[in-house]
DNA sequence: CTATAAATTATCATAAAGTGATAACTTAGT
DNA sequence: ACTAAGTTATCACTTTATGATAATTTATAG
């Protein structure tokens, strides 16, 4: 291994089935003697990003929580968008999931998160957890306006021929109408409502996206919800791009 | 520059007063040929830590928000004290900052962090915010159970034997009685109150502590806080301990 | 307090990877 | 199509990582 790749594979060892791991757990992992893991395990707890608990074992360190401090401080995304999140959640007049969503190599992750007091459901969306990228509205709002270099690089994962073609007509028609809604395809019973959010100055390829019950959702709800997302993903580009100007 | 020092150097140059750097002043400001920056950013990029804006800009990458979940589903302190502190801070009768922080290098990090909905004040105290482990209640609270080596390495910032010493005592004291107050230490008209949090087995040094305004603070409100800090300090340490033993 | 095992660090010859000057290539804007 | 800025590729040369082994430290039990 070379590189910050042999940091960063240690690191992803690291999962919320499996927040512990000890030297010689990591170097049966990855087939490497325990020597070299120790001499890593070091440099790597110096800077913060994992910790030594006892026993041999390690977890991941505070530096990520430091780290994670400048992304909400500093990021764009999370700094224009957060509050329009906020006050999006605040007239939101049914239980929801909002959810900022951004591409994340060949997946797609939730940079702001916010749900209504009374959900009863849960979507699987959430902060910081990397969802895929070809199916569900958060996703393929996102998709819609991407580079086609990059959007065929994505398509090579998807199922077949048919479901590529099918999808580029989705995504045309996303282009279209400036929003997306998709139902179950990422959690049953769910419905996923989202608009795109781009940025090229920035290099930013974003969605912004309701997440509702299915029973709950008339013809007449679907209409003022994807309204209110066209026009707030718009108001948060306009803030992007001025930021953008302003840095 | 070596190991990994030579890419945690690089993405702590990234800061809220500097969050985007170009790869020339990155080249500048480590004295490095661009050539090489240019590689190590490619590598930090394929993994997420940073992503390419446009302009040959660089910002900190989705992967820390990635890894803070991580943090806040795994980290033993983070995910027995936040329930905790939810209710602290909801039994809570007057303005408040609750946070519940531990050792990070030679600095204290707050983990979690809550506040009452009506705070006029701002405390410093803020998540992921690394602070001074010599001043106020939240620091001194964690150097009171140090390991004597660790905490003679952490005296050596002080600026004075008299204050080392005053020090020494203040910590023997938070030992007798299971807390500690500061007044005005890390910010001005704001007292702390904090109980040491200490968990051998997980290597764990923390504590957890209220931030309030000076004016607020009766002698009946600061007894009744100390006792609910105590009493909820020996609660965390236990669920820790269970949290050990189970896993 | 000592004995024992486990965990961690140090050593060092070898192999591998990073370095950086240069050239080649892309991309975006005029 | 031209230009300039940004980015990647190349490669001889160093420097660093590697990993088997030994030495040391730490933890635990007797």
């Amino acid at each position: 291994m070379r590189g910050f790749k042999r940091y960063s594979t240690i690191l992803r060892l690291f999962s919320p089935q499996r927040p512990n791991w000890t030297v010689s757990e990591i170097s049966q992992a990855l087939d490497t003697p325990s020597s070299s893991i120790y001499r890593t395990m070091r440099e790597l707890s110096e800077e913060g990003f994992v910790e030594a608990s006892a026993d041999a074992h390690y977890r991941l360190g505070s530096a990520f929580i430091e780290f994670d401090r400048m992304m909400r401080k500093t990021d764009p995304l999370v700094l224009k968008g957060a509050p329009l999140l906020q006050s999006l959640i605040e007239q939101a007049e049914l239980p929801c999931v909002c959810v900022l969503a951004r591409l994340y190599g060949d997946r797609v992750i939730c940079a702001v998160d916010e749900k209504t007091g009374n959900t009863a459901f849960s979507s699987s969306y959430e902060r910081g957890l990397p969802m895929p990228v070809l199916y569900g509205a958060t996703s393929k709002a996102i998709l819609a306006h991407l580079p086609k270099r990059r959007l065929d690089a994505m398509l090579s994962d998807a199922p077949d021929d048919a479901a590529r073609s099918a999808l580029l007509s989705q995504l045309k028609e996303i282009r279209r109408t400036g929003y997306c809604v998709t139902r179950g395809e990422v959690d049953a019973q769910l419905v996923g409502l989202a608009a795109p959010v781009v940025n090229k100055d920035l290099a930013i390829w974003a969605s912004v996206s309701m997440i509702v019950n299915s029973s709950d959702l008339t013809e007449e709800i679907e209409a003022r919800i994807t309204l209110t997302l066209v026009t707030l993903s718009q108001f948060l580009a306009q803030k992007l791009t001025a930021y953008s100007a302003g840095a």
